[in-house]
RNA sequence: AGAGAGGUGGCCGAGUGGUUGAAGGCGCACGCUUGGAAAGCGUGUAUUCCGUUAUCGCGGAAUCGAGGGUUCGAAUCCCUUCCUCUCUGCCA
C-alpha cells in the first residue's frame, strides 16, 4: 500500500511509475486525492464539534460539583444537539475511510527506476548467466520419467490421496528433498539469517499485511470454519512476525529464514508447463525475509541476489538472473529478480528463485516502522526471496546430472544426501 | 469443548464514571558526576489524524485488545467478538 503523503505530494509521478506496470486505472490516483480531501474537510469538522462537546462536558462537571444543578441541566440540552452532529459525522467518515481504503488495496506498488517497462516475461531483462548447459549422447529424460524410472516421485499415489499437483515423494526422493531443506536452511543460516519455524496457516490480518488479501484471495486455500488461509510461501507468516512492530535503529537490519510447505491454489493453470514438478499445489520452499532500514535496503537486495547466486553455483547448476520488467512484476514488488535454472531436458528455464524489494510498501500495510539515529520514525524496507524452492531445484538435478548409470548427486549436497549417486 | 480470571504506554504495573494520555517502576535518550565505566543524581521519553506554520513549534481530535451501547461525560458500567492464562474434558 502507497503512503497517503507520498500520493498527495507526487501524483504524477506516481502515475509515470504505475504507467511502467501497465497500470489500467491510473484515474484511481485522482479519484483517491480526491476522496482524501474530503475527509481530511469532515476531519477537521467533526474534530470541531468532538471539541465543543468535550467543553461543554467539562464545564457540566465542574457545575455539578458546585452543586449547581439547574445550569449544568441547561448545558446538558445543548449537548444533545451536538451528539447528533457527530454521529451524521462520523457515520461519513467511516464510509468515506472504507472507500479510501479499497482504492488504496486496488493501487500496485511503484517499480523502481531501473525496472525495464514491458507488458510481459518477454521484456524481462536477462543481467547474468552460468554454467553449462549439459549435452546429452543420447535424447535426455524429463524428471518425470527419471522420477518413475527410479521411483523417486509418485505422482499417481499424490493424485489418489489428494489430487492433481500433490506428489508422493518416495525413497532417495523422499531423501534428496528433505536434503535439500537442509542445506538451503544451512547455507542461509551460515549467512546471518536466523531460523524459525512458524504456522503454516494464517489469519486475514497477515494475509493483508504481505499483500496477498485482497489481491491474491483465489490463490489461497482457504479454510472457511476459521477463516485461516494456507500460506502460499513462508514469506507471510515469517514478514507478519514484526507486525505494528516499533523497532529500533540497531535491531535493524533483522534476517529470517524458514522452511515451509506452500500452497498454492494455481487456478487457472495448464498445459505441458505443469506436468511434473514444474507447477504444484504443495510443494517445500526455503524463504529468506530482510527488515531493513530504507537506505541500505537496496544493497540489502544485492547482497540477497549474491547469496541465491552462490548457492546456485554451488550445486553446479546452469543458471540465469532476469530484473522483471513492470508488467510481470508481482503487485507488491518494487523490483524483482528471478533465478531461472535451465532444464536440458525440457529445454525451457525453470524459476527455482525470486528476490524482491517492496520498499515500504508491505511495511505501510504491516505498520513496521523504526526509529531512526535522530528519533524519528519511519517504516521500514521489507525484502524477501526464494533460498530456495524445492521442487524446481529436484526437476533440474535430475534432469541435468542423469548420466548412464544413473544421477549424479552434486559435491556439495552429498553430505546430506548421504548418497553419491541415484541409481 | 465446559468453568473461572484477565487483556492498560517499548516492557512491568496502578487505576471502578468528571483536567487520567493515564501514578509508580524498568528500559531508553541527554546532562551532571568519573581518569574511564558502573552506581548515583537531574531532565526528557506513546501513536495516529486534522488544522496552522518557511522551520522549531502551536492548537484541536482520537486511541487503555477490537467493535457497538448507556451517559452531558467511559480505561472505569452494559453487550458482542478476538486473544491469553488457570482448572476440567478430549487428544497428538
Amino acid at each position: 500500500m502507497l503512503s497517503l503523503v507520498y500520493l498527495r505530494e507526487n501524483p504524477t509521478k506516481a502515475k509515470e511509475g504505475l504507467a511502467k506496470r501497465n497500470f489500467s486505472h491510473p484515474e484511481l490516483i485522482d479519484q483517491l486525492l480526491e476522496i482524501d480531501q474530503n475527509r481530511r474537510a469532515l476531519q477537521t469538522q467533526l474534530d470541531e464539534v468532538l471539541s465543543k462537546s468535550n467543553q461543554l462536558s467539562n464545564d457540566i462537571g465542574i457545575l455539578f460539583k458546585s452543586g449547581k444543578k439547574v445550569e449544568a441541566n441547561n448545558l446538558k440540552v445543548e449537548t444533545l444537539n451536538l451528539k447528533i452532529v457527530t454521529k451524521d459525522l462520523q457515520e461519513q467518515i467511516q464510509k468515506i475511510e472504507a472507500d479510501l481504503m479499497s482504492l488504496r488495496t486496488q493501487i500496485p506498488n511503484i517499480p523502481e527506476d531501473i525496472v525495464p517497462s514491458g507488458n510481459n516475461e518477454d521484456n524481462n531483462e536477462e543481467v547474468f548467466r552460468t554454467g553449462l548447459i549439459p549435452e546429452f549422447p543420447q535424447k535426455a529424460l524429463p524428471h518425470w520419467e527419471l522420477a518413475t524410472k527410479y521411483n523417486l516421485i509418485d505422482f499417481d499415489l499424490g493424485s489418489k490421496i489428494t489430487g492433481a499437483g500433490f506428489p508422493v515423494y518416495k525413497g532417495k526422493g523422499a531423501k534428496l528433498q528433505r536434503a535439500l531443506i537442509q542445506y538451503f536452511l544451512d547455507k542461509n543460516i551460515d549467512a546471518g539469517y536466523k531460523e524459525y519455524q512458524v504456522p503454516h496457516l494464517v489469519n486475514e490480518l497477515s494475509g493483508f499485511g504481505t499483500g496477498q488479501l485482497p489481491d491474491k484471495e483465489g490463490q489461497m486455500y482457504h479454510i472457511k470454519e476459521d477463516n485461516l488461509y494456507l500460506i502460499p510461501t513462508a514469506e507471510v507468516p515469517l514478514t507478519n512476525i514484526y507486525r505494528n512492530k516499533l523497532l529500533s535503529n540497531k535491531e535493524l537490519p533483522i534476517c529470517m529464514t524458514g522452511y515451509t510447505p506452500c500452497f498454492r491454489r494455481e487456478a487457472g493453470s495448464y498445459g505441458a508447463n505443469v506436468r511434473g514438478l514444474n507447477r504444484l499445489h504443495q510443494f517445500d520452499k526455503v524463504e529468506i525475509v530482510r527488515i531493513e532500514r530504507p537506505d541500505n535496503s537496496r544493497d540489502s537486495l544485492d547482497g540477497m541476489v549474491d547469496h541465491v547466486k552462490n548457492i546456485l553455483a554451488e550445486l553446479e547448476l546452469p543458471f540465469r538472473i532476469l530484473k522483471l520488467c513492470g508488467g510481470d512484476l508481482g503487485f507488491t514488488s518494487a523490483l524483482t529478480f528471478d533465478f531461472e535454472i535451465y532444464s536440458a531436458a525440457q529445454e525451457r528455464w525453470l524459476e527455482v528463485s525470486s528476490v524482491s524489494t517492496f520498499n515500504s510498501f508491505q511495511a505501510e500495510r504491516l505498520k513496521i516502522r523504526y526509529k531512526d539515529s535522530e528519533g524519528k520514525k519511519a517504516l521500514v524496507h521489507t525484502l524477501n526471496g526464494s533460498s530456495l524452492a524445492i521442487p524446481r531445484v529436484v526437476a533440474g538435478l535430475l534432469e541435468n546430472f542423469q548420466v548412464k548409470s544413473g544421477i549424479k548427486i552434486p559435491e556439495a549436497l552429498i553430505a546430506y544426501t548421504g548418497f553419491e549417486m541415484i541409481d
